[in-house]
RNA sequence: GGGCGCAUAGCUCAGUUGGUCAGAGCGCACCCCUGAUAAGGGUGAGGUCCCAGGUUCGAAUCCUGGUGCGCCCA
């Protein structure tokens, strides 16, 4: 570079910023995050949004353990980005962000580290310990939700465990137990009979067990088809817990099962017996014992057995025929033996059919003397009565076959022992009365918007289907469902008085108040204590179901005045898709039950975090990415961009490699912003109203066109929770529009022109407005970002402090016209297009290196279009980035026509010396002798600096 | 096994009521610039629109069946 020219050199404008172009996002961001917690900048928003139209995003609790995962980024982000919009668009909407801190696997892992001195301690010390660690979980994951960029009102989140939560609570069950929607009823659980306890699924560890597996003949007494003959006729089943037949009550075929009516000859005794089995196992039933002499008398599908009766084999009680979907010929026989009482299935199917609930074992797993339970079964332990079944069987005669096998079988997490499924009285929500499910079906079809819409009719299935609602758990570290019983009788006291009595109690001591304090502090007032005195009283022990703790926050949390959540019902719910089994429904249901409508207006669902393959993401797999561990590494901004651009109503990849082409927008973003602010760095020093938009350019107006456009529809995108359409164009207006396009235009102008003249202030004037709107409309997804953006442009009256602070921004009517100049852009770009394929040819053969050196000749064989072009000439030359456009009257040879357009275009070299300053090929340069290396525009610039300075 | 979904270039997404609908951006390859420089620009190569039937003059787009994947349930 000569002496000369790096002299012309300082006299260009180019960029300069503090903005840096490598992000460091770790480290930025928390800084960016103390400044906002130093403002109380959520406190600023709630206050500058007093009394706007208000939109409430109702958070969904997650559980208060362990570190978050990708899951957990999804929703919060989605929430955020929900909750940020909606405030710039001008709604009042606070967040206040839950969690759900009661359940088993807290108390679980409490319980487990404990260990054998776990047994010594009263639910008390227990609870205390459950309540330390569902904070201790809280803080953590509060920390790492804040880390993500996630606004809301975090010093006082709600928790289900806080006293407000609990009283809302009671007061969702006493307005249910009014309305008449709570029972008790006997329900089978898995139970270890050696702690004498109740185990949920998470607490069953599987292991070897031997077991009887027999086969058993039931006397049939009427049903079976009269073609088939005479009987007696008997029903084989299969059992491998001959302990629960005590308890049978039904025999269940699959109603599309073939069944034959069998005759065979015992080979051991020679008698003939004429039974029932499913007519595909006939073969392998009979070759269990090699009976070599039988035949089929007839056959018939399961569903002629139902309605069928038979005696139970040793009990005098009537049994009946039932049908059921679960029945197969895997094992056994085809007909299941049926005891509601022992088994989840059976259970079902005893709802399905009025079937009793028998279970004459107590809590230690010993036969009581009840439910016809014969004399030398009663107080024997239910795996040591087995023998003495399968003997009394074998005795009688209705035994086929029985044999040991070993197989995987339930155990308790801690006895190690063998569990068993014991029916015991549970509380239950009646789903079925007084129309809850009707009215929830209601209200789901005609109070809620569902998005995606397919989420109503995978709700209602559920619903229309599901069976009543079993709130009561055996546990401690929950709220406790205040029954008091007499120990006499079984009397037990639930009223809409006696729980409102414990939800003044629990809201000023909280739940802890039923463990700690004596009975007789817990007394409601309806309880009649002439009849059932003090000291006969006792306290149940179950605590309630976490999702009726959860679906409780409706009234918890919404109408709670306390928590800023309101008004109910909320704006929307925000969950992935299994919610419409668990959070979406807990909570209707409970709404409709004391409200009489839906929580939620509209519930939004996402789906599920999945790998490159579309596979779930999980540890054993090894494809999980940490949530913590990418925010370190790549910044919160980074994994916003990523999410943003996904289109959550579908499963999303959160991956290594989604992250990386996040970072790859996330870069050219910053770049842009990058760009633009370096050229406003001097734009400070004037006010941009005096900017006259009669200099801007035909470009310049097109460029505030095109962002009127990204305006609106970026708008529309949030409005409609698309923040993937938002993403999408905002990223390629940055990319296409912007950094490929008009920005590389500008150049010339920005660079080279007098730097407060009017050119170069007009494309500042338009840089400005750009800078300002990309802050604001990318503020929901990139908020630190956004605000490092925000805050490096100078102060001013009109500037809030914060870009969450600032107004949405609006389309300026002004640029509304697409055809700016009255000039055809559609045409400049589509001869943009065609002439850079031709440049590129100049280069490839290396006659040119940059677009400058190059001059283009274009012409029209139309002479109205001839005369148009002339009127284009500049705008061409500019938006080419050419030194010259020259319009020729005749059409030289290699040129290449533009198709559909009557023109044709000729690129080639400039035979212009080049401008030492601008780099422009043009005529002009070496005219001004002062400056004999400048072209005529650059000499002009210089001078006046000249003089300005001197 | 059942209910509800999803399936267009390597990736993220467009493709209104079936007829220039096979697109965009990114990425990739190659080239240029070196005055956005761990940046910027250009050109180009990529797709049996999951598969198989069917409806139709014509289907990525409608119907049926299947495959894969996800959520929920069993």
């Amino acid at each position: 570079m000569s002496t000369d020219a790096k002299k012309y050199k300082d006299t260009l404008n180019l960029p300069s910023t503090a903005f840096a172009m490598k992000a460091n996002l770790t480290q930025r961001e928390p800084q960016i995050q103390a400044r906002w917690e130093e403002m109380g900048l959520y406190a600023r928003i709630r206050e500058a949004r007093t009394g706007a139209p208000r939109r409430v995003l109702h958070d969904g609790p997650p559980y208060a353990n362990g570190d978050i995962h990708m899951g957990h980024l999804l929703n919060k982000v989605l929430k955020d980005i929900v909750v940020r919009s909606l405030t710039m668009r001008g709604f009042d909407s606070p967040y206040i962000p839950g969690w759900d801190c009661h359940g088993l696997p807290i108390e679980h892992k409490v319980v487990k580290d404990l260990g054998r001195k776990a047994a010594g301690m009263s639910f008390a010390e227990i609870r205390d310990l459950c309540r330390a660690e569902a904070m201790k979980w809280v803080a953590i994951q509060r920390d790492q939700f804040k880390r993500l960029g996630v606004s809301g009102h975090w010093e006082d989140p709600y928790l289900t465990l806080d006293p407000r939560y609990e009283a809302g609570i009671m007061d969702v069950l006493a307005e249910l137990v009014e309305r008449g929607y709570v029972f008790r009823q006997l329900k089978p659980i898995h139970w270890d009979i050696h702690d004498r306890t109740a185990l949920a699924e998470a607490e069953l560890e599987y292991a070897e067990h031997t077991s009887p597996s027999i086969y058993v003949n039931f006397p049939i007494t009427s049903g079976v088809p009269s073609r088939w003959g005479d009987g007696p006729w008997h029903a084989m089943i299969w059992t491998t817990t001959p302990w629960t037949l005590p308890a049978n009550v039904a025999i269940a075929a699959h109603p599309n099962l073939e069944y034959a009516g069998l005759r065979y000859i015992d080979p051991e005794s020679g008698s003939e017996t004429r039974t029932i089995i499913a007519a595909p196992l006939v073969d392998r039933v009979m070759g269990l014992r090699k009976v070599a002499e039988f035949e089929i008398l007839g056959t018939c599908s399961g569903k002629e057995l139902e309605g069928g009766s038979y005696r139970h084999v040793f009990i005098d009680r009537p049994g009946k025929f039932v049908l059921a979907d679960y029945v197969t010929v895997e094992d056994g026989t085809g007909l299941v033996h049926t005891a509601p009482g022992h088994g989840a299935e059976d259970y079902r199917t005893g709802l399905a059919y009025g079937l009793p609930v028998i279970s004459p074992v107590d809590a230690s797993g010993r036969f009581q003397d009840s439910d016809g339970v014969p004399a030398d079964l009663v107080g024997l332990q239910v795996f040591e009565a087995n023998p003495k079944i399968i003997d009394r069987l074998r005795s009688d005669g209705s035994l086929y076959h029985h044999f040991n096998f070993r197989h995987s079988y339930p155990h308790g997490w801690r006895s190690k022992k063998p569990v068993i499924f014991r029916a015991t009285a549970q509380w239950f929500i009646g789903v079925d009365r007084n129309d809850l499910r009707e009215k929830t079906l209601e209200a789901i079809r005609t109070q809620v918007r569902w998005l995606p819409s397919w989420g109503q009719a995978r709700i209602e299935a559920m619903v229309g289907q599901r069976p009543d609602w079993c709130i009561s758990r055996q546990r401690a570290w929950g709220v406790p469902i205040p029954v008091l019983f007499d120990e006499r009788n079984d009397y037990h006291h639930l009223t809409a008085e006696s729980v409102r009595f414990f939800r003044d109690l629990f809201a000023k001591e909280g739940a802890d108040a039923w463990f700690n304090r004596p009975i007789a502090d817990l007394v409601p007032p309806d309880l009649d204590t002439e009849a059932h005195p003090v000291e006969f009283l006792r306290k149940g022990t179950d605590i309630l179901d976490v999702w009726f703790e959860s679906g409780s926050s409706h009234r918890s949390v919404v109408r709670e005045p306390g928590y800023d959540a309101g008004p109910y019902p909320a704006f929307l719910y925000l969950e992935g898709s299994d919610q419409h089994r668990g959070w979406f429904q807990s909570s209707i249901l409970t709404a409709v039950g004391t409200t009489g409508r839906a929580p939620f207006e509209t519930v939004l669902t996402h789906g599920f975090v999945v790998d490159d393959k579309g596979q779930k993401q999980s540890k054993s797999l090894g494809n999980a990415v940490g949530a913590v561990e990418a925010t370190e590494t790549y910044g919160a901004d980074v994994l916003r961009l990523m999410v943003a651009s996904l289109d959550y109503a579908n499963d999303v990849s959160l991956t290594e490699r989604a992250i990386k082409e996040a970072s790859e927008a996330y870069r050219k973003i910053r770049n842009t912003f990058r760009y633009l602010l370096g050229n406003l760095e001097d734009y400070a020093r004037f006010d941009p109203e005096s900017v006259d938009p009669g200099t801007l350019h035909p470009i310049d107006r097109w460029a505030l066109y095109r962002l009127n456009g990204v305006i609106r529809d970026t708008t529309a995108a949030f409005e409609s929770f698309e923040f993937y359409r938002a993403f999408q164009r905002l990223y390629q207006f940055c990319s296409v529009d912007l950094s490929s396009f008009y920005l590389d235009v500008l150049k010339d102008r920005l660079y080279a022109e007098h730097p407060t003249g009017p050119d170069r202030r007009a494309a500042q004037f338009v840089m400005a407005r750009l800078h300002s709107a990309l802050a604001r409309l990318f503020a929901p997804i990139m908020p630190h970002t956004s605000e490092e953006v925000w805050d490096l442009i100078p102060d001013s009256p009109a500037k809030a402090p914060s870009v969450h602070l600032a107004p949405w921004p609006e389309p300026d009517p002004a640029f509304d016209d697409p055809h700016p100049g009255g000039l055809d852009w559609d045409f400049i770009q589509e001869a943009r297009e065609v002439v850079f394929r031709d440049l590129e040819k100049l280069r490839a053969a290396k006659v040119i290196g940059s677009n400058q050196e190059a001059l283009i000749e274009v012409g029209s064989p139309n002479p109205e279009l001839q005369a148009k072009l002339s009127d284009l000439r500049r705008h061409m030359e500019s938006t080419f980035i050419v030194s010259d456009v020259v319009v020729s009257p005749d059409r030289p040879e290699g040129a290449t026509d533009l198709p559909g357009r009557e023109v044709w275009f000729l690129a080639r070299r400039s035979p212009h010396p080049k401008c030492e300053r601008c780099w422009n090929l043009r005529p002009s340069v070496g005219e001004d002798r002062e400056h004999p290396t400048l072209c005529c525009r650059c000499s002009a610039v210089v001078r006046s600096l000249n003089e300005a300075a001197g």
